[in-house]
DNA sequence: ACCTCACATCAAAATAATTTGATATAACAT
DNA sequence: ATGTTATATCAAATTATTTTGATGTGAGGT
């Protein structure tokens, strides 16, 4: 589970955009499909597309497709990988530290 | 505490580039001065001094001034205020959440 | 005072992310 | 089969971020 630069930054990627981040919020209040999303964001439509897939890699979003429609949604699963990750590479490591008190 | 994306994106661009992973990364060991982390990094002395400006801006980092070398070390308080800030960004909104149950 | 060292700042160049408009695809309706 | 709708993908244009090299600044040292 060692989080690598590469992979990490995948995610944060994902949430240093402001628009992406308004798209979050959107979908804190559930489920939303694609259209609604470009209604409320006034963004155009492949514009969403893009920003969209970058989340859905991120791995903080899930998607679904329903007919011709796709909804989205923000995964949990994701969500709190996110929130390990972030816990990780934030957190003193005890094993390299200098002035290690257990070496 | 109402997070606005504005605020938000800059803490989450902070950690969105693998050099500055990088650095966190080794920072976790301790606080290091700028020229152990040029050192380290293999980088420009002035594409460091950005990369722990913007560090330090999203307050993940605390700075500290020693003569006239720079002191980098990981900010507990500006960590824990990331978790938050990520955690509040991806948790479902139960206050206007779609087919809420308490409405 | 003058020099050097460690770092910050600036402007230009290089690179990466985002938007836009056009086109592709796949589901469904007629 | 043809048309329409919802979304994805592509390439070009736009915009933002990062790197580089030069210069500025402030702390010490001589």
């Amino acid at each position: 589970m060692e989080p690598n630069p590469q992979k990490s930054a995948k995610v944060f990627k994902a949430l240093c955009d402001e628009k992406r981040l308004m798209i979050l919020e959107l979908l804190r209040s559930g489920e939303k499909c694609a259209c609604v999303l470009i209604d409320r964001m006034e963004i155009g439509q492949s514009a969403l597309s893009y920003h969209m897939k970058i989340l859905c890699e991120s791995g903080i979003v899930d998607s679904r497709q329903e007919g011709k429609w796709t909804h989205y949604k923000i995964s949990e699963q994701g969500s709190s990988q996110a929130m390990l990750l972030l816990k990780a590479i934030t957190t003193p490591d005890s094993e390299t530290a200098d002035n290690n008190p257990n070496r």
